[in-house]
DNA sequence: ATGCACATGTAGCCTGTCTACCTATAGCGT
DNA sequence: ACGCTATAGGTAGACAGGCTACATGTGCAT
């Protein structure tokens, strides 16, 4: 989802916090100490890199995706769907029509 | 998933793991000590009763919904799709038709 | 007799989320 | 001037749960 919200444009961590919510229409609420780490991991990952950037007195650290990352989103997209499917699979109402 | 592939009928522990490869087409493989350990946590939520039986010489041990179990997965069932929505809605491409 | 499918279970590792904290600045109202 | 709130980044430790690996034993086919 950090990477979703990262390929519109960079971001700053509070601000995918703020884009998650809003996205989510307010469902998602996730705390720094869930993003933060987050980020640290996914830059480890080579997914994100991050710069800071002192704006308007703020020091921020603002993340853009990589070539690598860009890759990554796709491909967990796609896992993603394919993992729905199956649980999906799964729960259907045993209720057949036969 | 556990209790969706109990809905249609009682089952032991073994069969619940083939009935999870089967609905899934084969996708999901869960490990016994993911699935053990798993039942007995649903039990003692009273999600589900176990019973011993011998059957051809077998020990197996039989569970099935309880009234609160049916209950249960019903909720889920409906909090999954909740969650998946809100995931969706995070992960859909930003290229807006707009 | 050997090995495989069936059947149940535990111990410990590992990952990742969450709560709870800490730090610091900008802007606003009083 | 002072405190509060929003903005901004971060860490420590508790906790849950899935996974690997191990332990145990039966029925059946070759």
């Amino acid at each position: 989802m950090i990477l979703a919200v990262l390929e519109e444009r960079p971001l700053h961590g509070y601000a995918i916090i703020e884009a998650l919510q809003a996205r989510s229409g307010g469902a998602l609420d996730l705390p720094t100490g869930t993003v933060y780490p987050a980020l640290r991991r996914l830059e480890r990952a080579a997914l994100l890199s991050g710069s800071w950037g002192s704006v308007g007195g703020r020091e921020r650290r603002t993340y853009t995706l990589t070539r690598a990352g860009r890759h990554a989103l796709a491909t967990q997209r796609a896992e993603w769907h394919e993992f729905t499917s199956v649980i999906d699979a799964v729960l259907r109402p045993a209720g057949g029509v036969s």
